[in-house]
Parts: C-alpha cells; sequence; structure tokens
DNA sequence: TAACATAAGAAAATCGTTTTACCTAAGATA
DNA sequence: TATCTTAGGTAAAACGATTTTCTTATGTTA
C-alpha cells in the first residue's frame, strides 16, 4: 500500500503539500497540483482509513442498530438505507442486536437482559466513532431503552421516539386503518371485523382509530365485539376468524398478512370462500400476500421508501444541511392499498 | 472519550505499562496489574479503533461482499455470518454490490460494468484492511470475476470457486435431485417431469444429474421430454407445467419454489388438484411454501447452516487455526426434504 | 531603501495505540 | 568482588494522515 510520504518522494515535494493537493487546500501552484495528482493516480494510491479516522473527526461512517434482521420489516429497510449511503459515499456498519432470542422462542423482556444487550452494542458503534446513528425499531417496546446522550446525531426509523429525542421516520397507520375500511364501506360491507394485533402496540391502536373514524364519517355503528386482538402470527388469524365468523361479519380487516393467511386456513378448512363469502383485507404487503389464493388485497408498507427518506435527511442532518425551519421532528409517509382478489361487493 | 495516557496518569505508571496490562503482557507486576485494571473499568476505557488499527495488522473485522441482499438465499446466510462473527468478536462490514439492476430490472451483464462494480467494492474493503473477506455468491455467473489476488484470506460462500482458488462452502445439489426423485418414485411415479432452472446454470446440472441418477438406480427410462428449462421466476414455472400436463406426467419437480407457485397457478386455473390428480416437489423452502395450498413439499437449503459453517471455518483460518491436513477445499452440507401435503401416490 | 505582505511550500506536532529499545535495582553466579 | 540475569518498568519510535507553525523568495508600499 502506498503512501503519502511516498508519494512525496516521487513528487519532490512535502508529505504536507501532498496532502494539500488531496484535500483541495489553496496553498498549491498549479503545476505542483497537476504533478501529485498524476502520480497519486498512477500509483493507485488509497488514504489509509486508520490514519484519517484518527485525525478527523468525521469518518463517513454510519451505524445502523437494528434490533432484529429476521423482523419481516427489517431487511428491505435496512437495505434501502445502505444503497442510499453507498450512492453518496458514506460506509455503514450494521449492528444486529438479535433481541429476538431464539433458543427461548421469545424476546427479550427482562429489563436488565434489555439493558446488557443495548449498552455494548451502542458502545461499540461510539467506540468506532460513527458519524451517526440510525435506529431501525422493529418493536416498538424496546425502543424506550435507546435513550442514552449521544454525542452524534440520532434517528429513529419505522417507529416512533416515544420521548421526542430523536427525530422519526414512520408511516401513517391511522390513514392505512381508514383507507381500508372506506374500501371496504365502499364495496357495501357494514358488518366489519377486525383481526388487530396485540392490544399495547401503537400500531394496533392508531389502525383501529382509522378503522373507527371511517366507520363514523359514514354513520356505521361500532361494534367492539368485532375487534379481535391476535399476536400478529398465522395461527392467531385462524382462531379469530373463526370467532368473526360466528359473529356474522362479511369482511375482515386483518392488522398483517400473515393474520390474513391464519384467516384464509380457517375458511378455506370450512369451504368458505374468500372473496365471495367473505371478503379479506390484510396489511403489510408481505411477499406471501401474492401467492395466497385469492391474492391478497393489502396494504403496502413502502420498506425501502422510509429507509431512503430516513437516510437522506440522516445525511442531511449528519452535514449540518438542514436549516432550523426545515427540521421535521417526524417525517410520515403514507401507505397506499393494493388492490388484489380477496374483496368482494355485498 | 478516556485514553490510555490518561489513565497512566491516574495511576502514576507510563502509557507502556497500561498497555501491557490490557494486552496481557507479562513484564507487570500482580499489584500494578490490579491497579491500572481498577481504574480501566472505572472509567470505562474503550480502546480506539483507529489507534489500534494503525498499529495491528489485525481489525478483528470481515468483510462481506454479496451480489445483491434482494437474492432470497442471501439474506440469511449474512445473518447467520454475522451471528457468528458476533458471538466471537469479530465485526463485519457488508458491502453490497447490488449487481441486480432495478431500473433496467435485470442484473449487469457487460463484461466492463461487472468490473466496475467489483473494482471499488473490493478495493474499499481492502482500505479498511479487514481481517479476511468472505463473498457471499448468489448467481454463479459473476464468481469468476472474483479472482484478485488477496493480501488477506477469501472463502467463498454458497457458490464454488471454479477455479479452486479460494475454499467454498456449498450444498450438495446432486443430492437434493435425487432425494426427491427417490421420493416420488417411492410413491408410485414413473412419469416424473421435470421445471428446471436455466440450463447453463450448475444448480439446474447437478440437480438434473441427482435427478437421472434416481431414475437410473429404479430402472426408470429417462425422458428429455419432460425436462423444461425455466427462468426461475414463477411465470415460467406456469408456461412449463401447462407443457408438462400435456405430456402426461404424474409428478413434477420444480428446482426452486417460486417456479412451484408457477405449477401451482396453472394447474389451479385448470382445476387439477395439486396432491391429488398431480403431485408437486418444490426446490429451496422459501417461506412461501408453507402459504400455497397444499404446502409444498419441498428441498430444504440450510442458509442459517451454510453461513454460520463458513464464518466459523473462516475465522479459524484467520486465525490459523487449520492445520494443513485439516484444510478442506470445499466444504459440503447436505439438503433434507420438507415433507407437506402437495406429493401423492399412485 | 526599509518595512511589510503574500504565495508556495516545508518542518514539526498531533491523534492514541503498540512495539522496540533502553534502564535500574535486586538477586544469582563465578 | 565483579559480572550476569531477571523482574518490572520507562522513554521513545512508529503507524499514516491532518493541522499548525515556521521559512523563504518575491513583490508591494511608504
Amino acid at each position: 500500500m502506498v503512501t503519502l510520504k511516498e508519494i512525496a518522494q516521487l513528487c519532490n515535494v512535502s508529505i504536507t503539500t501532498v496532502s494539500n493537493v488531496l484535500n483541495d487546500k489553496p496553498k498549491v501552484s498549479e503545476e505542483t497540483r497537476k504533478k501529485v495528482l498524476e502520480v497519486v493516480k498512477e500509483t493507485g494510491y488509497q488514504p489509509n482509513f486508520f490514519a484519517q479516522g484518527m485525525r478527523k473527526q468525521k469518518t463517513r461512517m454510519i451505524g445502523i442498530i437494528v434490533e432484529d434482521l429476521d423482523i419481516f420489516s427489517t431487511s428491505p429497510i435496512v437495505e434501502a438505507i445502505m444503497a442510499y449511503c453507498d450512492d453518496n459515499n458514506y460506509r455503514t456498519l450494521l449492528v444486529n442486536m438479535r433481541l429476538y432470542d431464539k433458543w427461548q422462542d421469545t424476546w427479550y423482556n427482562n429489563e436488565k437482559d434489555i439493558q446488557s444487550v443495548f449498552q455494548p452494542n451502542i458502545q461499540e458503534l461510539l467506540s468506532i466513532k460513527v458519524d451517526g446513528i440510525m435506529y431501525v425499531a422493529g418493536h416498538c417496546r424496546y425502543i424506550n431503552y435507546f435513550k442514552k446522550d449521544f454525542e452524534v446525531p440520532v434517528i429513529i426509523v419505522y417507529a416512533l421516539s416515544t420521548s421526542a429525542q430523536f427525530p422519526s421516520v414512520i408511516f401513517d397507520d391511522d390513514k392505512g386503518g381508514y383507507d381500508i375500511t372506506k374500501y371496504l364501506l365502499a364495496k357495501g360491507h357494514r358488518k366489519i371485523g377486525v383481526i388487530a394485533g396485540t392490544p399495547d402496540n401503537i400500531h394496533t391502536q392508531k389502525r383501529c382509530f382509522g378503522y373507527q373514524r371511517a366507520l363514523f364519517e359514514e354513520n356505521v355503528l361500532f361494534n367492539p365485539n368485532w375487534i379481535k386482538h391476535g399476536d400478529w402470527e398465522r395461527g392467531s388469524g385462524y382462531i379469530k376468524a373463526e370467532k368473526l365468523v360466528k359473529e356474522g361479519v362479511t369482511a375482515i380487516f386483518c392488522m398483517n398478512d400473515l393474520m390474513a393467511a391464519g384467516a384464509y386456513d380457517y375458511l378455506y378448512e370450512n369451504n368458505i370462500t374468500v372473496g365471495k363469502d367473505i371478503s379479506i383485507v390484510g396489511y403489510d404487503n408481505n411477499q406471501i400476500s401474492e401467492y395466497l389464493r385469492p391474492q391478497l388485497t393489502t396494504n403496502n408498507i413502502p420498506m425501502k421508501e422510509i429507509g431512503r427518506t430516513a437516510a437522506e435527511y440522516f445525511i442531511k442532518l449528519i452535514e449540518n444541511e438542514i436549516g432550523p425551519n426545515e427540521r421535521q421532528d417526524v417525517i410520515k409517509l403514507t401507505c397506499d392499498m393494493v388492490i388484489r382478489d380477496s374483496v368482494g361487493s355485498v
């Protein structure tokens, strides 16, 4: 690996001069500049990453912390962030906390355990002196553990920073629930059941709110018995679908595609045809939604866009290109419906 | 951030001594060692990453190069690699070459373009002085571009290094094709069609070989008309299934689950019941295989295990813990079948 | 002409580690 | 007693860049 020193020798100039050329400093004659650049190109010089990092404050590295890469939403977001950073000449350092404990098939719950996972991971990033940290939240539950005072900028992606301490990029759950319900109402449905997520979950709550808002707007009475809470997994979709069918609903709004698949399972077993006898809508636009039969009408969460938007805003933040009046604490993206074949008219 | 110097001052010893303590060097009295460690703990000292990197040859960083994270097989492998590295106190630096060009919806084909993507990405990793490079190949096509002389160890994951220049971790395609065919034969099928992958693909070829080997073993005549080549996508499964049905086969071995889903599409449209009128087997154990109806019998590629095995072997390699007779150029993992509901007996 | 300003560049300090070479006192050996 | 070891430690060099300070020749102004 060729160093500044060697280039300086080849050009008969000092190390300082070479450095000045490479950093576009003024005190160099045109002639010298040309010669140095030529030698630099010839030798294929690459600045030593560590030496540079030691001197400069900026490393052009962005740390990405994720709770678990196996969460459905995490990978596409991370990919989009990485792609944008790459295009803008930033390196990324991905730290996977793996909060999902495979051996116990459960998420970390114990407060102390969680802290013990958070601390070292964050410390590590800071010791590498990243220029900023992007926290991709999957589970809202953990976000509150992320509240240290950092000497670098921080952004929360996919979930709202409850303390409003950090800027966030999220999507509009309320509109999602509203759109789906309006759509079903427009198709003539009046008895619309919901297979919701876990009750304390913020997504669940906001989507429920959108659901009720739509009903209210159309003067359709809200029946609390038609909301059943699942656990986001396929199995709970099966169980809750059975209950809702017995309630006599004509359409079911499932708060993710996995539970919608569970609902399909129940309906198939009982010879109830989706899209004809009953209508189903999902949420997420998970890959599987295209493989269910009939293909599932759902609400697309624009993961890639969320990642890209977050990265774009964040890099501006790091580079101080955001004026005080452009500053946004929450950037909210909208989800649009993907109409497929699982909804019929009544 | 606290430095060695400050700790030295607090302890009334030299910087050297502190460094010696931290690096388990011998020339320190037990008393001094104790005092230093105490202060280190108190202050929460973390060695400066850059200063350390500059001095040591090893950075405890492993570079992972992937062709495209969007390839189905790539993410789980990368995750497993990262997890293992993490557990062994190595950091990973993921470089996504993004060879899949979204705007043109096509892969890079032009030789020059590919080179222009490979070069800078690899150069970057080397400038950070990673301790080694793991190349996670998705597309066998690109592997040949990866043949530079590196000053660090290299391993190829998921595909065979054709030049045999680097060690590889792969899985047994031949056995996969063989097992599936044997299974179908055991179920009484004699007319077994194949929806293969692209003809020049190494996976296609090896699986075909396994298929023929099984037929031969059971004295079943091989009919070349029953092998149709698809392009690994859903649509081609649809098209080829039609042809095979017209050939009168009773079972179809699809070389990935996506094409199997395409076959399902055709069969469903034509009221042919999968698992009864015709049997289908896939390959990959893609998530979607559990959501097709009936659930797809397929062959599981152990992505996580591939990643883990590769990382384990590679770290040993880096740390020179592999004796000359333990050295393996190819580590081949086996795939096992996942029996679900898409195969019936004749 | 003397004092000063400026352009172009060089020397040296610096970042925080690790490593090499050197030092000193105490005990061992010839 | 003179020399050699050794344990325990220190000072200084090195890694490769950036940054600050210093130098010199030339041109400008009073």
